[in-house]
DNA sequence: TAAATAAGTTTATAATATAAACCAAAAATA
DNA sequence: TATTTTTGGTTTATATTATAAACTTATTTA
């Protein structure tokens, strides 16, 4: 018991972390409310949702609300399950 | 409530983070020690060991076993208390 | 119409984790 | 006893990352 495992290093990010952790809880969210919630700059928010949006732990859908540019994030089940699984891992490492 | 409070990166480590977690609930260990229960490599844990160290997060000892040289590691108090403001902040993060 | 704001993306940089290479001494072996 | 291997690490090089700065494009506002 309490072994060590590998901590997926997607989800061991502070910013990806807080954008699951957000996601997880909301069924979709826009690109500047997760800004704002996370207190991040546009440009590490936009790389991060990159990454976990390559690993298709999230879906990215661009739109428009009015005329501006409207970016929604939302989780995919294949990201709950990393969630899930890093978070069971990593409770052998804190308690 | 549940902020996204800063995450200590010294303890936001893989490796760091398994060493706090056997240091605390284990009064000192040796670095052979360290090193199998996190399946690390010397050098990687030699790295991490200091940096720890450097925080003063831990203590590191060096002596003798017979003729071969001997690291001891323990953690401090500013350690202790370190990584339980980690995991308290990680709770918002994962619950 | 010029300046400011919104909503991002791209790129540059600095920090990090990690393993490879190295070292000194001791022990095993030929 | 010479040499090879093992032990117990440290130092250095590299590749990856996280992050912010700079930039873009369109839209308001003054």
């Amino acid at each position: 018991m309490s072994e060590f495992k590998p901590l997926d290093p997607l989800l061991h990010s502070q910013l990806r972390l807080a954008v699951m952790s957000i996601l997880i809880s909301v069924e979709s969210a826009e690109f500047t409310f997760l800004k704002e919630k996370t207190e991040s700059t546009a440009g590490n928010l936009s790389v991060q949702l990159d990454k976990l949006d390559k690993a298709e732990y999230i879906r990215i859908t661009k739109s428009f609300k009015g005329k501006r540019p409207l970016t929604t994030c939302s989780v995919t089940q294949k990201g709950v399950r990393a969630f899930e699984s890093y978070v069971e891992n990593l409770k052998n490492y804190i308690t």
